[in-house]
DNA sequence: GTAATCAAGGGGATTTTTCCCCTAAAATAA
DNA sequence: TTATTTTAGGGGAAAAATCCCCTTGATTAC
């Protein structure tokens, strides 16, 4: 009996490719692949076939994998999700595993990895590299996932770019003061010495898009 | 007769894929599959098999396309290559193709525009995906592509981090009033304003790994 | 062979950023 | 209901970044 496993990857010689992959796999089939998150919640209100297994990926342009992560776990809760990440960005992994996430791979993972990945998950429910120590950890203790104010990362947004301080401060109609206290209190949370480190921060988190 | 084909992209469950991908393909074979450009460079050093076509990915973490472009440029001109990547950035292709390679590709592209790309790329020598009056366009006024020095493209690499300019200019041994020259002749080259604006053009145009 | 360009560096001034310490209202938690 | 956290703001100073204008020695172009 194959399990059924639905793709989602934007780029679609990747999604492709994994497809053929899978498929030379034994007990594995993939039932469809898609681009984008929107068309896997499409596929799951027109009713069709549950996937035993969804490799998701992360960074998509239109309905991003946590995006998508959060609506599953709103309709589907016990829908097995293994998600698919180019980077090792611990916020981005935590968030996802937050929205009920079983597991995550990086894409440099090695082919015989990868399948033992799949045979854990389905059987087990989870698969976690190796690390489960730090995953609970950060479970245990998920203040670690520094959490930033909306209001903040508005400001991070604003700071990404080539305005002043002042600039800003008048783009958020908030005195320059203000913006020094948004500035500070997010220096000492994410332990950053500079603006370009703010910069940094955000581009490694996503925060911003390039 | 088979078309011998070398993969190199860091992410190694994408480069296994694609071998699979590429196999099922007639007239196609893969003869190996490199994690970066380094492992080419050895590869073609200890005098091995030449390939037909190189797919080459550009961000990589050890010897990035564009380095390797340029390593096999100066010692095998005539090789096919293929470029592969993810976004569509007009600096980092354009960059490719200074440095001879044929041809690039979205990797969100679909699989039958793929095998189009490899039979035009082997045949004819070159494939560019429908605009090749962009292509040419910037061929004939090539100084659209600001040339940066390799001097200049240290110093963006350090003002990416959280070192003040009197700490890059230790680092590169030289006075923190050449880093200011440094500073004034890229903001005007590429019209920026800060160094903000130094760290985003990094970013965009891929100068800087996130 | 001379002119132009480039890499390296300087003086000095202004603006921006960073830092530390402190206040007060509002929302939220206990 | 009281305590704590969040949001908004201030004074004042030191450090960093930005700007403009200028010099010298090497390379490179014509």
């Amino acid at each position: 009996m194959n399990n059924k496993v639905i793709i989602v990857d934007d780029h679609v010689l990747f999604g492709q490719s994994l497809k053929g992959l899978v498929n030379s796999y034994q007990n594995y089939e993939v039932i469809e692949v898609f681009k984008n998150g929107s068309e896997l919640v499409n596929y799951f209100e027109a009713n069709k076939k549950r996937p035993d297994l969804i490799l998701l990926d992360i960074k998509m342009p239109v309905l991003s994998g946590i995006e998508t992560m959060q609506w599953l776990q709103k309709n589907y809760p016990e829908q097995k999700v293994l998600s698919l990440t180019m980077e090792d960005d611990e916020y981005t992994i935590l968030s996802m595993i937050k929205y009920g996430c079983r597991g995550y791979l990086l894409k440099d993972i090695d082919p015989g990895e990868f399948l033992y990945a799949l045979e854990t998950i389905v059987d087990s429910g989870y698969y976690f590299t190796g690390e489960p120590e730090r995953i609970r950890l950060h479970q245990s203790t998920p203040n670690t996932i520094k959490d930033i104010t909306s209001r903040e990362l508005e400001f991070i947004k604003l700071a990404c770019t080539e305005m002043t301080y002042k600039q800003v401060a008048e783009e958020m109609n908030l005195s320059p003061k203000t913006i020094d206290g948004y500035r500070e209190s997010l220096f000492s949370k994410l332990t950053l010495k500079s603006r370009v480190g703010l910069v940094l921060y955000a581009f490694k988190h996503q925060l911003v898009k390039v």
